[in-house]
DNA sequence: CGTCTTTGACCCGCGC
DNA sequence: GCGCGGGTCAAAGACG
């Protein structure tokens, strides 16, 4: 009897144990919903208005128009600032800003000597594992001759990337197999750039189109409540621990 | 040895 | 006018 007790007591004491993990594991994927919540206003925004607050240079980006900024999701082990872009960057300084504890990295593009491009890569203040990378300028060299080929779209450069890495982190295949047209524009834009449209021009007609957004984040709400219920503890959206 | 990265100093526009 | 803070410079170090 008392060894049924004991046993009883053991069997309590893991069933103790294991609600205890499961409630750390809901609240861990409640911070990640609540991150993922986050960083889907910040894109709706565009952004662009992060810095509204903060005088720009004009000197130093002389461009009146508006940054590009892209978002590009990296391992979370991955503490580097590199993205590839298609262009080859030389880095110039690196700022710890205010509103974020992640330093900013200013590069500039290598691939001409006076090329004025340049861009400022950091990691999102809401999630550590998703790049920011807001371009300045505009490059003044032929870009043909260093475009990836497509026969090898592994290194193929941002759009793919970002949606490779979107597929990875948000199971995003229910979006591209909905053949929406902006996920068909990606695809085809991924396995035949026939217009040889530049990346910035692509990129921004991405970020510009409501429906992109609209999509991304149907495919968000998919992956979150699609999942099978012992899965829904661990959605797998590569978002920081 | 050349190229690239790091990093502290400096510049300068903006808000108060 | 002054301080803050983002952006750039440039010397030094790292690396292949």
């Amino acid at each position: 009897m008392d060894q049924k007790v004991s046993t009883l007591e053991v069997e309590l004491q893991h069933v103790k144990e294991e609600n205890n993990a499961l409630r750390l594991m809901l609240e861990d994927q409640r911070r990640k919903y609540k991150n993922l919540q986050s960083y889907l206003l910040e894109i709706k925004n565009n952004v662009h208005n992060l810095d509204t607050n903060k005088r720009t240079r004009l000197k130093e980006f002389p461009t009146a128009k508006k940054p590009l900024q892209v978002y590009v999701r990296t391992h979370p082990n991955d503490d580097s600032l590199i993205i590839k872009d298609g262009y080859e960057w030389r880095k110039y300084g690196q700022k710890v800003t205010k509103d974020n504890a992640s330093p900013r990295a200013y590069f500039r593009c290598s691939m001409a000597p006076n090329c004025s491009a340049k861009k400022k890569v950091q990691r999102s203040v809401y999630d550590r594992s998703i790049i920011v990378a807001t371009y300045d300028g505009e490059h003044n060299h032929d870009d043909e001759s260093f475009l990836p080929s497509s026969s090898t779209p592994k290194d193929s450069f941002l759009p793919l990337t970002i949606i490779q890495n979107y597929k990875e982190a948000l199971n995003i295949d229910h979006a591209l197999s909905t053949n929406k047209k902006p996920c068909k524009d990606i695809m085809d834009y991924g396995n035949n750039n026939k217009n040889n449209m530049k990346i910035e021009e692509y990129v921004s007609s991405l970020m510009n189109d409501p429906e992109f957004t609209v999509t991304i984040a149907e495919a968000v709400a998919h992956s979150i409540i699609a999942q099978p219920k012992q899965q829904c503890l661990n959605l797998n959206l590569g978002l920081p621990q």
